[in-house]
RNA sequence: GCAGAGGUCGCUUAGCCCGGUAUAGCGCCGGCCUUGAAAGCCGGUGGGAAUAUUCCCUCGGGGGUUCAAAUCCCUCCCUCUGCGCCA
């Protein structure tokens, strides 16, 4: 959500925003237009209030000197119903303005590439070397006879999009799991374990409203949902809070398991565990001060670049663009993997700087001499267990069907440097 | 889950019994002092609307009683202590 003085001061900058993004401005006039009519009615309040505060004073006045008050009570009986009218109305105003707000997108950095969909992304650069694998196996078959994990049984107990990962893959989760952390650990990121579960007050501070219908899980009968990166809990933490924000950045490492809905996904490029209801990740959260943003955006994209440069996997770095980049983020980066079998770049990490979008929702602050301010928050993937290894599957296929260990996860493996075929 | 005690401005805290504009300390910011700093002293330090100046809101959330609620009543949430249960 984007602050109020956005809209009073500078609804320009959110008028040209909608523009390069070719999308309808109807909602933000509402949002000026019910604001005029929320502070008219505020203003009015105020003024009923300030009688009513200083004819009761005069009662209680009246009342020591033991003399008769009956006229002024009529007077006040008056204010009341008035005012309790008018009570009704500011929050009605109020709620319109709010909801209408909550559909006004991010204000994206001028530098996001005009695009209507992903193809108007921009490769912004390409790291390791695609290999020369012949007649390459897709993830999926890979799995299969390196006995990596068991779609069948546990779509029987669970349902499709599940697994059990199973034996040297297992292992390999927790090795890739473990990589991040120490690296994040020594980059002064603090190991942050969420809950898992997060109610929906909370939930509506740090997504598209839309999500709560296509990606969360909500636990039946309750106000819980289960999350879908730990993203949420750990950016949502410090909701309604005011924050000490001395030098450096708040920097965490979040670890949990993942729960999405993935409604509407299909499709051949969705098999094995590229797609699931639930995965394993380490993620990156920053809030910082707005001036900082962009620096700890490079840092959190970098951290994600040396990661998957470490596990030696052709990647790119692509820039995502106004069509594509959703209703949060401001700036958005993603790295894609080189996927042999199918021939294409995939997703694997998203590094976002959301701006103070999320913190305006939270009403989350930081206090600087000059009063509050809206800190700015970011996230970046550091390492999707599932996807990381998938691409790894793919990538370090050899003829006789074993699988290398990338170099950097040998410490994690018990110095295993290959998973070999069943 | 049961019983008791609690939740007050960034943090700590007084006020609650007995209703009438929220107290003090710490931290932070500014000023004085100083070669510089510390200490000391002085002032400021939640949010909103409009501004020569003001006005309003804010004591965990919601509701009620009252001319008037941090204070009384109801309700929900959370924390602590003890008991119970438990990986």
């Amino acid at each position: 959500m984007l602050e109020m003085k956005v809209f009073r001061e500078n609804p320009d900058s959110i008028f040209n925003d909608l523009k390069r993004r070719n999308a309808s401005d109807e909602i933000v006039k509402e949002v000026i237009k019910l604001d005029k009519k929320w502070r008219a009615f505020i203003e009015k309040g105020n003024g009923l209030r300030a009688q009513r505060n200083s004819i009761s004073k005069e009662i209680g006045e009246l009342k020591k000197q033991g003399k008769d008050t009956s006229s002024v009570m009529e007077k006040m009986s008056g204010i009341k119903d008035k005012l309790s009218q008018n009570e009704k109305e500011t929050k009605e105003m109020l709620d319109l303005r709010d909801q209408a707000r909550m559909r006004v997108p991010n204000i994206l950095e001028e530098s996001v590439p005009i695009g209507e969909d992903e193809g108007g992304n921009n490769e912004v650069s390409s790291h390791g070397s695609k290999g020369n694998i012949l007649n390459p196996k897709p993830h999926q078959e890979i799995i299969e006879y390196i006995s990596g994990a068991d779609l069948k049984r546990a779509a029987k107990i669970s349902g499709r999009r599940f697994y059990f990962l199973t034996g040297d893959l297992a292992r390999l989760e927790m090795a890739l799991i473990n990589y991040a952390i120490d690296y994040l650990y020594q980059k002064q990121y603090t190991l942050t374990i969420p809950p898992f579960f997060m109610n929906r007050e909370a939930y509506e501070g740090v997504v598209d409203l839309n999500d709560f219908e296509e990606v969360m899980y909500k636990i039946e009968e309750q106000d819980f949902y289960l999350i879908a990166t730990s993203e949420h809990p750990l950016t949502a933490r410090f909701k309604d809070e005011i924050l000490e924000i001395k030098k450096q950045p708040l920097k965490y490492a979040g670890i949990s398991t993942n729960f999405r809905k993935e409604v509407g996904a299909h499709g051949l490029s969705d098999r094995g565990i590229w797609r699931v209801h639930q995965f394993a990740k380490v993620e990156q959260v920053v809030i910082c001060k707005p001036e900082d943003s962009e620096l700890m955006h490079n840092e959190l994209l970098n951290n994600a670049i040396e990661l998957f440069e470490g596990l030696e996997l052709p990647f790119r770095v692509v820039d995502i663009c106004t069509g594509d980049i959703g209703t949060v983020a401001a700036r958005k980066y993603d790295l894609e993997a080189w996927m042999p079998a199918s021939q294409q770049w995939k997703e694997i990490v998203s590094a976002s700087n959301c701006k103070s979008y999320q913190s305006v929702r939270l009403n989350m602050r930081y206090r600087t001499p000059e009063g509050t301010e809206y800190p700015h928050t970011l996230n970046a993937t550091a390492i999707a267990t599932t996807r990381a290894l998938a691409a790894i599957l793919e990538n370090n296929q050899k003829d006789n069907g074993s699988i290398t260990i990338p170099r950097v996860l040998h410490k994690w493996m018990n110095g295993q440097e290959k998973i070999e075929a069943q």
